[in-house]
DNA sequence: CTGTGGATTTGCT
DNA sequence: GCAAATCCACAGG
């Protein structure tokens, strides 16, 4: 017999339509889901990153959008609560979701989750073997694409917040009192920013155990 | 734990 | 044309 898990809810629009310093810390706990035909994949958001739009003084230099609208990065001008996937060193793909007032460019990165559904499916989409630790399927922002099966040519742009999309950010109930802030991972402008929100002590989270920073409470 | 190499897309000059 | 990039796997201590 296998144990359903609570879908959850939908996520309002509203909910991503603050600056990403702010959105961020309140996606932890929240669960990233993808329908695909051999089952749903889904797991726990427990470490994002926000990235500023460039309208903030002084602007991130870190963002994708420092320095205005590309055809890569069109979607995180556009409105709040969509996929911006990207790929990376020509081996990986990242994705991100839009925030705060459409034509202001903020981002989240989702940089790790804890598997909740799907772990045999993932783990065949990172080329592992089935009963592969959790931390070695979704624990880092190219794995966890991997793991899910996020590609930018078919998910970039999609809205996470329609009950018609493969792709949603979903709230369970799950509830977090405090997490952790600290420095962005892999990025050398900005690099003492503290826009890194961790779910302290989940053993998905990836980067250096050692990173300190400060504990925040959550509404 | 640290270090290092692979690999390609993107966007600026 | 080129440097930089929101990384990961693996080897070695």
């Amino acid at each position: 017999m296998i144990a359903r898990r609570k879908p959850g809810r939908l996520l309002s629009r509203a909910f991503f339509e603050d600056p990403p310093e702010r959105v961020a810390p309140r996606l932890l706990g929240k669960i990233l889901a993808h329908r695909t035909r051999s089952g749903i994949l889904a797991g726990r958001i427990v470490e994002v990153e926000a990235y500023l739009g460039p309208h903030n003084n002084p602007p991130d230099p870190a963002a994708h959008t420092h320095r205005g609208p590309t055809p890569r990065n069109q979607v995180l001008f556009g409105p709040a609560g969509f996929a911006y996937i990207y790929s990376i060193y020509g081996r990986y793909f990242c994705a991100n979701v839009s925030c705060e007032a459409e034509g202001q460019g903020g981002g989240i990165l989702l940089r790790a989750l804890e598997p909740l559904s799907g772990m045999e499916q993932m783990a065949r989409n990172r080329g592992l073997k089935p009963g592969a630790p959790a931390r070695m399927l979704t624990s880092g922002p190219g794995r966890l694409c991997e793991a899910l099966g996020l590609t930018r040519p078919t998910h970039n742009g999609l809205d996470l917040l329609d009950s018609a999309s493969p792709l949603q950010v979903r709230d369970d109930g799950f509830m977090t009192t405090e997490a952790l802030v600290t420095v962005r991972i892999g990025i050398t402008h900005a690099a003492d920013w503290p826009l890194r929100f961790t779910l302290e002590g989940n053993h998905c989270v990836s980067g250096p155990r050692s990173l300190t920073g400060q504990r925040i409470l959550l509404r």
